[in-house]
DNA sequence: GCCGTTTTCGGCCCGACTGTTTTCAGTCG
């Protein structure tokens, strides 16, 4: 649905980047960035907007409109292509190191003549930014850890990029399959992905292969055969096809599905059992006659295994429980009642009270918090009256709901003591709170964590660790010593569903769960396209092991409330 | 470049931190 518009805000944040590079006037480069938001989170196409309609678009304007229109007609807009020409892609690349701007990247490329991170590390090496204005020992230092850490995601793009990707292949190729899907990494739900792994069942590979290396955003095919073609695509990410047949189905989604780990566990089961498990089947090893392969339960059961779901396949302990019969019955999407955070153009969502509340709906929620940033934030600029004007406008709205119960909310900004925006009595107006770190992300948080969990009025930490996958590292705490608090006060954790945060992280999350830690699976969303992303954030919960009791958004209303008082 | 009960010009997201300075620029949320 959203691939223009994803197109379309990625070149407006680029025009704004590029903009930015070259020493643009701040509003204007401002306006764009705006603008790419509003188009990224507009629930309609906007390939299919007239000029007319997309002005209609909050923060799209005259000018901006016409950039669309010239995107519609021609794929790109002439005003990035001319920029791209003076600005090398590394410079715009160097941008993307924490802690390093558009000032200092052009500064980095006017001076040093540097135009990619590896020359800025080697530039680095040779000792060539010491003598530069603004640069010191420090600035090195900095520079090679924000390098590490971007590093760290190493050519992995994140989930909903993957997932977006692969769903349109699997689409493409399914008519022409008896069966299709996505294995590998991006089935477990893993944060990234490296590669994205698909599989199809058909009697003859030839159309499908052919149909496959010819999608329109394929730009090179790395290897093409009968049962196997590898492409890469236009976002660098290489997709792998194999085409096995139907019988084997079950033996090849698993295999393929691994993790290499899990698979390898499993197959030693098989070998202590006189079987062997390929991608083919699993076979007698003395007859090598075929036993099962048809479906994955199948395989599982004839090893003696309950089936394992994907998001477990991490030979961590999964295969362990599945011969004792002992798998957690996982939390699932459907299993949610309700998101606990989420914004309004209050603050900094982009869609109204009224348009969230009545997506919440459509979605068949039975309660829905909004939880707009609170004042100490204070570039959101939220005052006491907004904030209880708000509440007003959802008492009034409530009328309209009668199966949605609305909880009004907020997420408070946890400071450097440990503090929360507003005293008690402000906060016990409040259905739920949400508090977070935005801010002193080096320094120790575990006390701060702490703190705002012993406030009596905070219900749920929102995203914990404060990471941004590629961009910005966990802060650093006593993980143990959080969790043990946020068991003894009743205070959840939250699973946030943004697919560049997924925080808390599966591995924190089984570790909290040993706690008796509750948690929170939440959209944390700022626009209506971004109440979707909680099928992320359930991978990530799954991957952590959560069951519905768990997980306090899937309670009925009467013991979340309960929860949410927090023995008050 | 966008926007409008301050309305077609003149505002707009404000303040703090970091590392480098010797009074501040750049970056970030």
């Amino acid at each position: 649905m959203a691939r223009a518009n994803d197109e379309v805000a990625e070149l407006l944040q680029e025009l704004a980047d590029l903009l930015s590079i070259t020493g643009g006037e701040g509003f204007k480069i401002r306006a764009y960035e705006k603008a790419a938001k509003a188009i990224a989170g507009h629930p309609e196409d906007v390939s299919t907007l007239s000029l007319t309609a997309l002005k209609k678009i909050p923060n799209i304007g005259d000018a901006i409109a016409k950039k669309i229109v010239d995107y519609n007609e021609t794929g790109t807009i002439r005003q990035v292509e001319a920029l791209r020409t003076q600005i090398p892609a590394g410079v715009r690349a160097l941008t993307e190191i924490p802690g390093l701007g558009p000032r200092k990247a052009l500064q980095l490329h006017q001076d040093l003549g540097i135009a990619s991170v590896d020359e800025l590390v080697a530039a680095i090496g040779e000792g060539r930014l010491r003598d530069l204005k603004g640069f010191g020992a420090k600035s090195e230092e900095n520079l090679l850890r924000g390098i590490a850490v971007l590093r760290e995601s190493g050519g992995r793009v994140l989930i909903d990029t993957a997932t977006e990707l692969a769903e349109e292949i699997v689409a493409t190729l399914s008519p022409l399959a008896l069966r299709c899907t996505c294995a590998g990494s991006l089935r477990r739900g893993k944060e990234t992905i490296g590669d994205i792994d698909i599989l199809a069942a058909a009697p003859s590979s030839t159309e499908l292969m052919e149909t496959f290396a010819t999608l329109p955003f394929v730009t090179e095919v790395i290897a093409r055969g009968e049962k196997k073609t590898s492409v890469r695509t236009t976002k660098g990410l290489q997709v792998d096809l194999r085409v096995v047949p139907l019988d084997s189905w079950g033996a090849a989604l698993q295999y393929f599905t691994g993790s290499k780990e899990h698979n390898v566990a499993v197959r030693e089961i098989a070998v202590r059992a006189g079987l062997k498990l390929s991608e083919y089947g699993l076979f007698d090893t003395g007859t090598d006659e075929l036993v099962v392969s048809s479906t994955e339960e199948e395989v599982y059961a004839r090893l003696g295994l309950s089936w394992v779901p994907p998001t477990l396949r991490e030979d961590a302990g999964e295969v362990q429980a599945a011969l004792r019969g002992e798998l957690p019955r996982l939390v699932q999407l459907e299993d949610l009642r309700g998101d606990l955070h989420s914004h309004t153009d209050l603050t900094d969502g982009i869609a109204s009270l009224e348009e969230m509340v009545a997506a919440a709906a459509a979605l068949g929620y039975a309660y829905y918090a909004i939880t707009d940033h609170a004042p100490d934030l204070v570039m959101q600029r939220m005052t006491d009256e907004k904030m209880l004007a708000q509440r007003a406008q959802i008492q009034a709205l409530q009328a309209s709901y009668p199966d949605l119960v609305l909880l009004h909310g907020t997420e408070l900004n946890i400071d450097a003591d440990g503090r929360v925006d507003w005293d008690g009595d402000f906060l016990s107006g409040f259905d739920v709170c949400v508090a977070s770190i935005h801010s002193y992300f080096t320094e120790d948080a575990t006390a701060r964590l702490i703190a705002a969990c012993e406030n009596p009025h905070v219900n749920i930490i929102g995203h914990p660790t404060a990471r941004r996958i590629g961009s910005r590292p966990q802060v650093e705490a006593d993980w143990d010593e959080v969790f043990k608090a946020c068991a003894r006060t009743g205070t959840a954790l939250e699973v946030d569903s943004f697919p560049s945060r997924l925080d808390l992280p599966d591995s924190l999350i089984r570790r909290a769960l040993r706690h008796g830690v509750k948690f929170s699976i939440d959209s944390d969303a700022h626009a209506i396209v971004h109440m979707k992303n909680l099928r992320y954030g359930m991978c990530t919960a799954q991957r952590g092991w959560l069951t519905p009791d768990d997980v306090i958004n899937t309670w009925p209303l009467d013991r979340l409330r309960e929860f949410l008082r927090k023995g008050r």
